[in-house]
DNA sequence: TATAATCCGACAATTCCTATCGGAAATATC
DNA sequence: GATATTTCCGATAGGAATTGTCGGATTATA
């Protein structure tokens, strides 16, 4: 409804990425990239933000990369998605009454909780659906799409 | 949590203004900006994006203006958030092939599921709330708010 | 030491959102 | 009919956010 940044899937595909090979040690962002057709260097960024929020370890130096610091059942997308906003973004655009009139933070207060609501209802959405789901469905996608390229 | 256009507010706040007066004819957009705070010349747009959704109802020319399409109980927010989307808005970024790969095609498909829970959670809260809704809210803000000037 | 990778900041390119403008079409009023 | 008012419509400017690129510093491996 409200527009999801290609960021978000940059980050879920590379995450899948990893789960799918959960267990296998470090994989590089430039092989991630490659797989996944993502420009290698903001792949980089996605990632760092991703380390930063706590959903991915990284290595250094040669031989380094990237590890899933949980299996993939534990890692739903609402961590994933909070991990990239630095869970900031406040929906009240710069509480602070900077040009803000009386007028506009009233109008606010009348909508918060209706915005509220929407936020829960989104965090429980993405709190429902885990990387291991995704494998699952993903699984299910290659099963029945597989057998139409051998008749 | 995925941001909400300035453009959204406008559009709730701008009805809720014929809201709060259904029933007494149309009202002028510069009035409702006014009154709103909100940029004239913008506000035109939303409404005629209103009026186009079937929310609002327009009479043009000297004393013209606005009216509600139906009574305030029978608006609700996602009727007003999507007649402003044009309710077009696909999820997927251009869906035509064109210069995306097959890969990312498959990509879409795995999360168009969640993508399609998220923006029916939102509806759902959305469909909740309506017009009516919002006035008993403001009335109730209005009068916890009043004795405090008083004392 | 050489190589490979993440890390970090800066910034360029692009797209989207917000806002403004000019004038055309329609309507009420005098 | 003339005039004033108001919506309608398209164009477009300005700015902010998103997307993407780059150079080099840091860290680790071999």
């Amino acid at each position: 409804m409200f527009k999801i940044p290609l960021k978000v899937r940059y980050a879920i595909f590379a995450t899948l990425d990893l789960a799918l090979r959960y267990g296998e040690g470090p994989i590089q962002a430039k092989v991630i990239a490659r797989r996944q057709s993502i420009p290698a260097r903001f792949l980089e960024q996605v990632l760092h933000a991703l380390k930063q929020g706590g959903v991915v370890e990284s290595l250094r130096g040669s031989q380094g990369g990237y590890v899933l610091r949980r299996p993939p059942a534990q890692v739903s997308l609402v961590s994933i998605v909070e991990a990239l906003n630095g869970s900031a973004e406040s929906n009240v655009p710069d509480a602070g009454m900077n040009g803000h009139s009386l007028r506009t933070i009233q109008q606010e207060s009348l909508l918060s909780t209706t915005w509220e609501r929407v936020r829960q209802a989104e965090r429980e959405v993405l709190q429902s659906v885990t990387l291991e789901t995704l494998i699952e469905q993903h699984r299910q996608i290659e099963q029945t799409r597989a057998p139409m390229y051998h008749i």
